[in-house]
DNA sequence: TTAAAATATGAATAAGCATTCATATTTTGC
DNA sequence: GCAAAATATGAATGCTTATTCATATTTTAA
């Protein structure tokens, strides 16, 4: 075909400046049919459950090509979990970074958590064994990686509560990091009760808040 | 031996009555040390990376006898889980059905879970995994077990709570069902800091009851 | 068009491990 | 003490599955 060689030049061309070529484009579709293919299996079944026959399978692919993209099955699943892990605090730390007002922002924390993990279920169960279960042993380093990881996000949060107690519109009740770390499970809490099928995730934030906002007591005496 | 006879009878008489023969006693040593074994290699390594062969050998049996207590690995792995639950439901239910005030019960509660789980850390990491991970096919049905008898346990909890409003002591700033996921997820995110070495568990319940009674909010107006 | 280079394939290999069962050891009842 | 009966043992079996690699297919570049 005559074309061939003008591609061929674009293809270099596209290299040279950063861009992708056809190949490379090709090359991460391939990798993201294989882990699309893998987190189902894996939130399905399980790391030991889900073979790697049956992961290339389902990609459609041949267990060696799985093999040329991860060197093996640990690999791939660190893959998996680090990237959308990413995704998941990239987004959050995001949320937190817009410049709302600190209850604005406790508030689209909240929001975005949710949004995020209902968006994500098949990745909500890895997410959870990972950063809460058992972290067991597969993937030496793994979960110690995204525990600190998470701490990262809580700390940022943890200077959302800060910097509302210096403006007197916060009431120290407890230390930041562990408001943080409060609303965080609070979260988590209501999002696991949802994935459950017990309840759903409260449409607006401000339930969530409330238990923080109000504060349970009866003011007994003026 | 002139006492085998007597023994024997004895033996019987036991039976009978509902206590317990030496052997049956001994059964029950072996059981024990089966299951101790057991939740050290799972805790350590997980489900699947703790094999029978290690399991055996270190509660110093061969593996035909684990097999004799135990149908297969699942089973085992289910006794297991299942009988820590029991003992970890049984005492925080005993805690709440004390009558000592709402504000009280709560106390206790978070004091207790406390308690509970350091006493127990090996176990720990396989409840967490079992409560809220992946459930990982694993011993199907055992989570949902697990689960149901959970969410039990934060009905009672709920009462308290609901029991609270009624008396007026306490404001009605959530559902009290919601109350109870929020105060209980608490303490695990305090327990898991724990586990991870970030922080200590309160000494004081109050530190965590403080984020429930006292609210965030500074009172804008009078 | 073509041959060399790159890539994909999946059958074959090897290792691990749950489970069984023929045999050895211990306990029982006399 | 002794022989059934009960119990414990661990080597052998069979199955699953991660990983490899010789071969087939596709792409590249002339």
């Amino acid at each position: 075909m005559a074309a061939s060689k003008v591609r061929h030049a674009g293809t270099n061309f596209m290299k040279e400046n950063k861009n992708i070529s056809r190949r490379e484009r090709e090359k991460r579709r391939q990798r993201r049919d294989m882990l699309a293919a893998a987190i189902q299996l894996f939130s399905e079944k399980g790391y030991h459950n889900a073979s790697m026959q049956e992961i290339a399978a389902k990609a459609e692919f041949a267990v060696g090509t799985l093999y040329k993209f991860f060197k093996n099955k640990e690999d791939l699943y660190k893959a998996l979990v680090t990237e959308q892990a990413d995704r998941f605090h990239e987004t959050l730390t995001a949320t937190l970074a817009e410049e709302v007002g600190e209850i604005e922002q406790l508030r689209n924390y909240v929001r975005d958590k949710g949004t995020v993990f209902m968006d994500n279920v098949a990745f909500i169960r890895l997410y959870f064994a990972e950063t809460r279960g058992a972290s067991f042993n597969i993937k030496a380093g793994l979960d110690s990686e995204l525990r600190e990881r998470h701490h990262q996000l809580l700390q940022i949060l943890a200077a959302v509560f800060s910097k509302g107690m210096n403006k007197g519109m916060f009431r120290r009740i407890a230390e930041p990091y562990h408001l943080a770390v409060a609303l965080d499970s609070l979260c988590n809490a209501f999002l696991s009760n949802w994935l459950e099928g017990r309840d759903s995730y409260p449409e607006s934030p401000d339930i969530i808040l409330n238990i923080f906002f109000q504060g349970l007591l009866e003011p007994t005496a003026p």
